[in-house]
DNA sequence: CACCCCATTGATATCGTTGTCAAAGAACAT
DNA sequence: ATGTTCTTTGACAACGATATCAATGGGGTG
């Protein structure tokens, strides 16, 4: 039989409501008990059990992770960002897939909410990007932080990256290397990391001098195929870009198909970068040029801040941007 | 305020007993107190609370699985099916990584599954191919079912893959494609598919009459770099295989980095085979030939036995071995 | 008809915590 | 000395389910 709060009172010689307060950190209780308290806990190896205090105290310790993107590798390191910071925190992490283009999104996960008793969310591209489904998680008081490129609430809880700035330094470097003619290949429009890589890369190619050329920026939708037949779009033209900036690494992966099945060499005969430094990055040859951002961290902070909200912890635990760094490999070439 | 046991039941003019009895199942419930009691539920859109009766029925309502598995995208799967398998069954899926090297693995596992009170494990490879530590489980009385490929103990839950199987099916293509001179990659020595996959190749050059080279045999440990070393070396002997059979996807992919940067192209020089069917199958250039295994299914059933044992549902969600499909894409070509 | 048995049902205790509220005592002001 | 306030503590109810065990009543048996 496990340890209970009664055995540990026991061994204390104090009440069971004192034991509570002590392991639940609250104020007034004087320091020689808490010290007592504490011993036997520590003793007797208590501790709390999860159920009792969720029955008892309408909270469930659990975060839930909201996703809607293929990108597994993505997942993962969230995941992955998110269990290191609940370790040792007394909350648990369950996951929702969800469909943002459903109607019932909303109503789907506030019920997912209230049925689990969920105590926050932690959401990610492109569902932080929904501002109407932020809104009405907002609406029902439903705890949460996002994860995601921009910032459209600085009131809210949020880890953002700087998209625009990496894309712009990208851009930079590609026009470093000696680059005029680049293409541009859009992501998802319904994720607003798209527009800021894209945004990065107009500005940046514009404060160099170079002129847009919208027969080589195509729309893609961050998948492999998107990418793939955007490259055989842009081959089929008469004049082609001697580099093209892909947003992420897939669609990267797919125009280098497209380029290899021309018989054109990457990056003799065209340069080629990506975004993410996802697994595929470095698999394929020559390894793509990209952006890795702190995917594991963000997800972290992105708990934590939360974590921090619930529990009261330290007031330096705040919402936060986070850097990208560039990632050279050998697929970028000077001309 | 939510709708609880009390409510049911005094809609359905009942005690808050029968109500319990009819939500799980339990017999001797008249056919006539039953529907009343189902209707109330429905009509107050009545849900157990899972945290009072976990506190009063000491089961957790948490399966959790247990993984260290570099492979992104089979987490991704394997968790995937899962979700899908406890919906609606009232489980839930709690992860855990593990360090299959650590010496503290079992007390840890173990410490694991007491604090969350964890109903059930799914143990997944190369955790699934640790006899000692599925028998510390067993010694402790912890329910748990394996996703392996092999299976060593047909008492316990499993499901299981046709690895050697699959791979002699794979072989004999190549094979019939004309080529006789076969290299091998092997997998992670700690997995007990690689084994199952390096007896399936063997057992089928043997049968076709090819003669084992073992200089053309290299161990890799299912890491794109492993593969890209293992390329580098065989490529750098004077005879140079035909055909290169690669123990997964990644490893596959690190052998084609190195034949292209030998200038070989695949593959009209080199053929190339890999296993898993993983994302990277797909997109690198030429796509692989490969071996998909149903793993999201796989997954599911895994968490369905367990769910099915505890729950002593249906009789035939039993154990069973899962067929794996050869995917013939462009780099494997005929002689 | 008396008896027993078994299927069905309910009253109440219980799981292990936290919430409420009141009591006891210390500290301070008057 | 007395009243007031604040800190510290504990007794007990409550959360929402399941477990125990006893009560009820219909059906079968001798």
């Amino acid at each position: 039989m496990a340890v209970t709060i009664k055995d540990v009172s026991k061994d204390a010689a104090v009440s069971i409501k004192t034991v509570s307060r002590v392991i639940n950190n609250e104020a007034n209780v004087a320091v020689a008990t808490k010290k007592k308290v504490l011993a036997s806990v520590k003793k007797l190896g208590f501790k709390p059990n999860k159920n009792a205090q969720s029955l008892r105290s309408k909270k469930s310790y659990m975060l839930a992770l909201l996703y809607d993107n293929p990108n597994k590798s993505y997942l993962a390191d969230v995941q992955s960002g998110i269990f290191n910071a609940c370790k040792n925190t007394g909350y648990n992490l369950v996951i929702q897939e969800c469909d943002y283009k459903s109607n019932k999104l909303k109503t789907d996960i506030i019920k997912f909410v209230e049925d689990f008793k969920i105590d926050g969310l932690i959401v990610t591209p492109p569902l932080s990007d929904m501002e109407d489904f932020l809104k009405e998680l907002e609406d029902h008081q439903i705890d949460y932080s996002v994860i995601a490129p921009s910032t459209m609430n600085p009131e809210s809880l949020y880890v953002s990256s700087n998209d625009y700035e990496a894309a712009y330094t990208l851009t930079s470097e590609i026009i470093k290397h000696g680059h005029k003619d680049i293409g541009f290949i859009k992501g998802h429009p319904k994720h607003s990391a798209s527009h800021l890589r894209f945004n990065g890369y107009l500005d940046a190619i514009k404060n160099h001098g170079i002129k847009r050329n919208d027969r080589w920026i195509k729309q893609g939708n961050f998948s492999f195929k998107s990418g793939f037949d955007a490259g055989v779009e842009i081959f089929h033209s008469e004049k082609i870009p001697t580099a093209i900036f892909a947003s992420n690494d897939s669609m990267a992966a797919g125009i280098m198909k497209s380029a290899q099945m021309k018989g054109m060499q990457v990056p003799q005969d065209l340069s080629l970068t990506g975004f993410d430094d996802s697994p595929i990055a470095h698999q394929i040859w020559p390894a793509l040029t990209t952006v890795k951002q702190p995917v594991e961290k963000m997800a972290a902070h992105a708990a934590k801040i939360l974590i921090a909200k619930f529990d009261g912890l330290a007031e330096k635990t705040k919402s936060k941007e986070f850097k990208s760094d560039l990632i050279v490999r050998e697929s970028l070439r000077s001309l």
